[in-house]
RNA sequence: GGCGACGUGGCCAAGUGGGAAGGCAGAGGACUGCAAAUCCUUUAUCGGCGGUUCAAAUCCGCCCGUCGCCUCCA
């Protein structure tokens, strides 16, 4: 089967063909970094790192970036309000983006590039696009003339006349046309400046990422990512920078994400409805937020709220329960002699199981990237093991090959492609004390299987009841109890 | 004013011409000391009206409702 990715240039689905044969470059804007992120930033980051990682699985060798715009306006001004320097608190917040990005499972780009380290690309571009008339400077500022760029338009489709009927450009009497936009803006006295052949100055919102786009993964690119708030002007306005400079088409495939909504109505930091990152993280695991993200096609709206986490955490649970009941029949170990596959109708069906979750798996995210539908063929096949596990831990089928195949297959789909599977790290939260706590664990467990064989359900039921108030779950299963930290 | 998206069971959510996936919640059953986990069974004429078609959630028209972009925003 091909794969089909909707670009929002053609406004429809088309089949992927990267630039290079088993090669694909991935562009993704990043975040300007003048705060920590909120959900909003999350979604596109979430869902181009599971891009990605599928691109990877299917055999791609990516090559992913995904900028900082660590100078601008709002930094400035945060800084200001703050009293602060402008450059620590742009810092400061890329740190936190780490941290909060390495919760949400999401790898790392192999490049990320900041503004401020890539001034001598974007200077350059700026000279490139006035040497072809594309852009003219006015005491300083540089703009980029929209008239020059004949196709201006073609990817939010729209019409220089429809955005003058919009008339919500604010006239600017040093523009040419309302639509021109700055690449290069002077810099104010005490605010950061580079010097430049207009003097001292800093770029305009959209030409960094033109510049880094171009300087890390060539001149034509196959994906670039980011929000469907930044189709216009953002992603416009690079397609005309770039494409007036280098005169080759600029992107091969425009991918939008949909947006967060809280109440329906579109989280963004304008309404103040946005919540941050590190706020949903104090109550939910990072594996949660991301199946949340992933649980909806990407190019849908989300509606937030606590309860969609929690239902998302209990599908999740779902699977890592199944999940760790794979890995718990294969810990048995005591598997009879495999040589020859024994050949019942349990284990036939489970074979088959294992090849269909892959197939539709695959097929789903090839289809756009569903993964909605890519983490039901996920369900399915929980049903599936859950039944074959279920039937053969009363001692009818136990194959070791066939189980360690569904194991690599939940690590491959579950944990490399979609970042869901991974062990929760409280552990680590708890340090050097988690030891002492499996310890104290098995203690209580045994006192608890004591009075469980006397039959003293009350003493039992205390212990289990109790440590449910501290968010310990108990299973007795016929292997013996099992405890979980929730 | 211009452009666009969406409306599927109690909740979430796939599905773009021919069987209405999946999850959560609910009900009944199996297992269990009771639970938990798991398994089995079970819940939809797809916003409304009209049209095209042998056949429509899916295509077309109108209406109702919700949201978005056109301004910083993922």
């Amino acid at each position: 089967m091909k794969m089909k990715v909707f670009n929002t240039l053609t406004d429809g689905k088309e089949d992927f063909i990267p630039h290079k044969d088993k090669e694909v470059t991935m562009y993704v804007c990043g975040p300007t970094t003048y705060n920590y992120i909120h959900l909003g930033n999350a979604r596109p980051m979430v869902v181009f790192d599971t891009i990605r990682r599928f691109l990877e699985y299917i055999g791609y060798k990516v090559t992913y970036v995904q900028n900082f715009t660590d100078i601008d306006d709002k930094i400035i001004d945060r800084a200001a309000e703050k009293g602060q320097d402008p450059f620590k608190l742009a810092e400061k917040y890329i740190d936190e983006y780490f941290h909060d990005a390495e919760k949400l499972k999401v790898k790392m780009a192999d490049f990320h590039p900041r503004v401020t380290q890539n001034m001598n690309e974007i200077i350059e571009m700026v000279q490139n696009l006035i040497a072809n008339g594309c852009a003219y400077e006015v005491s300083g500022d540089v703009y980029f003339d929209v008239s020059s760029f004949k196709t201006y338009g073609k990817l939010s489709g729209r019409s220089l006349d429809d955005l003058k009927c919009g008339a919500r450009v604010e006239i600017d009497a040093k523009k040419n046309n309302p639509l021109d936009f700055a690449v290069w803006k002077a810099s104010k006295e005490g605010e950061p400046g580079w010097e430049s052949p207009w003097g001292r100055g800093r770029p305009g919102w959209h030409i960094e990422c033109s510049a880094m786009s171009i300087k890390y993964l060539g001149t034509e690119i196959d994906i670039h990512g980011g929000g469907y708030d930044l189709v216009f002007p953002h992603h416009e306005n690079e397609i005309a920078q770039a494409e007036a400079c280098t005169r080759k088409p600029f992107v091969r495939y425009w991918i939008h994400n949909g947006f967060i909504t809280v109440n329906e109505e579109k989280m963004s930091k304008s309404l103040g409805n946005f919540f941050l990152v590190r706020e949903i993280l104090k109550k939910f695991p990072g594996e949660v937020v991301r199946f949340f993200l992933l649980s909806t096609h990407y190019r849908s709206p989300i509606d937030f709220d606590d309860q969609k986490l929690n239902t998302c955490a209990k599908g999740l649970d779902r699977i890592k329960n199944t999940f760790a009941s794979l890995e718990e029949a294969l810990a048995q170990g005591n598997f009879e002699n495999n040589d020859e596959e024994s050949n019942t109708a349990d284990l036939r069906e489970f074979k088959q199981a294992i090849e269909a979750a892959g197939d539709k798996f695959i097929n789903a995210m090839k289809d756009d990237f569903n993964t909605a539908l890519a983490i039901a063929a996920i369900f399915d096949f929980c049903k599936d093991v859950n039944t074959f596990l279920h039937n053969g831990i009363k001692g009818i089928a136990k194959e070791k090959k066939h189980l360690e195949k569904a194991r690599d297959l939940f690590i491959d789909l579950c944990e490399d492609v979609l970042g869901i599977l991974f062990s929760d790290d409280q552990g680590s939260s708890a340090g050097d004390s988690y030891g002492l706590v499996n310890d104290l664990m098995e203690l209580l467990l045994e006192i608890r299987e004591r009075a469980r064989e006397n039959k003293d359900w009350g003493t039992a039921d205390t212990i289990r009841d109790g440590l449910v108030e501290m968010g310990i779950e108990i299973k007795d299963t016929p292997q013996g109890p099992k405890w979980d930290l929730h």
